[in-house]
DNA sequence: GAAAAATACGAGTAATTCATCGCATCTGCT
DNA sequence: AGCAGATGCGATGAATTACTCGTATTTTTC
């Protein structure tokens, strides 16, 4: 508790030419690869700048430490994700529950794939995880939540709506992180994510209809 | 997915004399305060040694490598939490559903407990997960649940059952990690094993409802 | 086309790490 | 007491790591 190693996260220069912005595009890239190859532990900036086929010291002027590339790519997952699901949950067409039944589909599938690398980056938190960077971007994914758990609980009070809503995210994302762990193929998923799905529903229904009567 | 580091985890030498096991005890007992208070990054030998008053040479004499020192400190966990768990789900004077939800309340309380110590465990993962042993860990906790469940879901088919139960294991097992990562007082634990149990009740109510027309 | 700015390079440094091995000390036993 | 095996020690080797800095090259600007 004394001292845990704290990453500075924010970029160190921003590449103005076409040249460095694919260099940067290369980085990533190898970043992602090394990543899924060689595991967490394995995952050093030397590794990531020969596979990208650059310089260890390019690789430094666009990002401060390992850390913030590790960053980069977690946060550009969770960019993609949640607008994925955001856009699921904003098919109003669709009667609520049948959409919550969608994205739980949806969030399984995509934890599946490039599951070596979801595994590694999981594994490589604690580099990135105590970033204020970090905090703020899980925040904006409950926004969209919340939005959709007043839509389906609009009788509940306030504090059963953020908590039923923090359940279900949190079950979603912790039992998705562990998913990535074991292979599966596709009707598994599917098997699994209609599972979860039915018990979200049995309990959402449950909670409408001692509110609403309905 | 060439190399991957897998760790020799089997115990190198049995402790024959008295201080030779208060030695290990010592080591035990300073490698999960060197995790609780420098965190998993910082977790090396030499650390350990230090804090137990050891030299470093005596504690490689009975653990083979640092992973097998995080093993054995998780097998320890494990093996209480499966037995205060088993406890829980075999009183039988108990409706079953009410012994679900003690055993939410009970998990959820004890991952709060030496939250910094396992969230550094968990960080650490990745040098044990692996190892053979720490599959075979796991299995013998499904088991337990294995038979709640045909208790709970008399009718439910095999499939459904073990289904319904690793959603439930899972569930409980990756939030609770989680969990450990926020401090929360009593009161907030209490308030979400119950929204937790809530969910379990009202699925596995649905499930046998639908099953015996109970 | 020349000066200036941006970009790319990669050898080198300082620090940290795991684990071993030869030797000293202790314990139990006759 | 004296011996043998068990235990304890810690300097040390070998490997790996993140990151810097002075220099070379390319692009832009005028």
């Amino acid at each position: 508790m004394t001292d845990r190693p704290r990453a500075r996260i924010s970029s160190r220069k921003q590449p103005k030419q076409a040249r460095s912005a694919e260099l940067v595009a290369a980085i990533l890239d190898a970043a992602a690869q090394v990543l899924a190859r060689e595991g967490a532990q394995r995952f050093t900036t030397a590794r990531v700048a020969e596979r990208a086929g650059v310089s260890i010291g390019s690789l430094y002027q666009y990002f401060p430490n390992k850390a913030a590339i590790l960053f980069r790519l977690q946060s550009d997952e969770w960019r993609q994700t949640t607008d994925m699901l955001g856009g699921i949950l904003a098919d109003v067409q669709r009667p609520p529950l049948e959409r919550l039944r969608r994205l739980v589909h949806a969030f399984l599938r995509s934890e599946c794939e490039e599951a070596a690398m979801r595994v590694a980056l999981h594994d490589a938190a604690p580099l990135y995880r105590d970033a204020p960077e970090a905090q703020a971007a899980r925040a904006s994914g409950d926004r969209i939540v919340e939005l959709f758990m007043q839509e389906v609980l609009p009788c509940a009070p306030e504090a059963t709506r953020v908590l039923v809503g923090d359940l279900i995210t949190t079950t979603l994302g912790t039992v998705g992180k562990q998913f990535s762990e074991a292979p599966r193929n596709l009707a598994e998923i599917d098997v699994y994510a209609d599972t979860m799905a039915d018990m979200f529903c049995a309990y959402l229904e449950r909670l409408g209809a001692g509110r609403d009567g309905a």
